[in-house]
DNA sequence: TTGAAAGCGGTACCAC
DNA sequence: GTGGTACCGCTTTCAA
């Protein structure tokens, strides 16, 4: 910057003024500098800026995993609402290690974003989390986090997990089994207590059947087998997210199971399976924009106690659910 | 840092020593300091650490939309493998808009990243790319960019989209259309120029029939039927990447069309759909791991003119490739 | 083993 | 409209 304010022929502040669109500049003082600057290949240093300025205008989010459908999702939506406040959006995944988590904090409050979103890889909350909402506001998304104040966007699991089983029950299904992801996941404990408690609510008969991850190879097919066999074996399956409806989706073909199957967490081609798997859809692209909402409604100076948005979810029913003929199975 | 310094009772330069572990403090010191930035809750400011040493030890991506998973398994990789190498990975999408990633091109220059990858959304180099690629290396993935001197690493179209047609000629088809992407993008018309030079150099019979999108609703599926009229309509298709196959899944679900598709990308559920789909598979993650092992070579000094990796494709057979009996259709 | 001081590249404040 | 200068928080260099 001073190299192109010598070259300009003006002064340090005068070149910092184009730069930064502000007013109090002459059009061809302006347009002198900004050839210079092209000229020169200048680039503005943005670690200056912020260190000057005190401020960042970018917000961090960390995901499990950039490579899952699902939070890939979130992560577009949140970066485009984030453009939409000329915020930049640094997007990280913890892979599912509270280590790595943790280092993931701290090295984007280094870069001192504004804000925090993060999908917990743990329930409880660590010391880099604590010590970063003591600096910034900090949204939780999909999971609640233990021991730190801050607000948080849950898709509505109980409503979600209620839904399918309902949906279940008016097609005739009365032994229904829960698969859910791994027990550590917050969403898989939530959602299988929602379906308990569905199971008591609608009076459904004998013990429910349900089971968190992670599985073994073959696992599920064998547990999906075992749970249907007899005249009371299970006709239906509901499963916690789209990572375990794979899952069983592989064992119903390995191994010829006919289970109706209803996921949470919709997936591209649900409807083009044979036969087609009715899901409950919760919109990731809604979780994203409401916890940049939030995020935003802080920095603007919110105040009060810590917000818990539910957003509610739409059971997609796709005529997966009719009840088949007694299994082609012996 | 100053207050760490001040509370601690030694000097700024201690508590920089120990923040980045360097060595000549004394244990005792050195866990002093620590207490006290646990205590203050001290966080290292990495724009001044930018500043004073010139480097950020993160590298930049911008892909064309993280949402979809072909790129966001390419994010996941390349953030594994920046990690691996001690580098913070920052990702971002362009949302195939030329204006948006000349944007991002300049935030990430701005943060002083020390490379740049990307997938380019357009084939002709921007200012601001350019502009960049003088100040740090860039390595360009799945697409070339004309007009700049860069490091690319592309699928191996013309090989892959070799073994489709062989696949399927080898299965008794001799009609076979082929569908791409928007025309805008390089890889469609990549592989759509592989599929003419394949079906010449096979001898098929007639005009080849191909088309490249954008597509109107219902334009596929109107097509498709077209192509697929008559004694010599065509009995398989080929389409260019992942989101056409989906169109054409959808299509012939609507219309009752019975083709055979060999999809080029392969997908996490073409294993499961009936007929189960043959997929040209190009590993994201490989494309991934190797744009950012160049990067780091130049970064480490390698010198020369741009290498152009290919990397190479497998298909993946899934019995979808017998031809059906005359189409069940009039 | 520790410290003092200069300076990285911007921006705020105030003077002209 | 434009310029001068202090200073943001850290690292480098050199001295003690």
């Amino acid at each position: 910057m001073a190299d192109v304010a010598r070259r300009a022929d003006v002064s340090i502040k005068t070149v910092s003024r184009v730069v930064n669109d502000e007013p109090g500049v002459r059009p061809q003082t302006a347009s002198k500098v900004r050839a210079i600057i092209e000229e020169l290949g200048f680039h503005r240093h943005e670690g200056a800026s912020m260190l000057r300025k005190g401020r960042s205008t970018s917000i961090g989010l960390i995901v499990e995993d950039l490579g899952n459908p699902w939070y890939s999702q979130l992560a577009a939506s949140m970066e485009r609402e984030a453009r939409s406040r000329n915020h930049f959006l640094i997007s990280t995944s913890a892979e599912g290690s509270p280590e790595r988590e943790a280092e993931l904090v701290d090295a984007l409050v280094a870069r001192r974003v504004e804000g925090l979103v993060v999908v917990p890889a743990s329930s409880d909350a660590s010391e880099a989390i604590r010590s970063a909402a003591e600096e910034m506001p900090v949204v939780c998304v999909d999971r609640p986090l233990a021991g730190l104040v801050a607000d948080t966007v849950l898709s509505d699991n109980e409503g979600g997990v209620r839904s399918a089983v309902e949906h279940l029950v008016a097609h005739r299904h009365r032994r229904i089994g829960f698969l859910g992801d791994d027990e550590v996941i917050w969403t898989a404990q939530r959602r299988q207590a929602a379906f308990l408690a569905s199971y008591d609510l609608l009076g459904l008969p004998g013990e429910p059947l349900t089971r968190l991850g992670p599985y073994a190879d073959g696992e599920v097919a064998a547990l999906l087998d075992r749970w249907g066999q007899g005249r009371d074996g299970i006709t239906a399956v509901i499963t916690s997210n789209n990572r375990v409806t794979m899952q069983v989706i592989a064992a119903q073909r390995v191994c010829g199971l006919d289970l109706v199957v209803v996921g949470y967490d919709d997936f591209e081609l649900a409807d083009f399976l044979e036969p087609p798997v009715t899901c409950v859809h919760q919109d990731p692209a809604s979780l994203g924009e409401r916890a940049i909402q939030q995020l935003f409604a802080r920095l603007d100076g919110e105040l009060g106690d810590p917000r818990t948005h539910v957003i509610p979810t739409r059971l997609i029913v796709r005529g997966s659910a009719r009840r088949r003929p007694a299994s082609r199975r012996a």
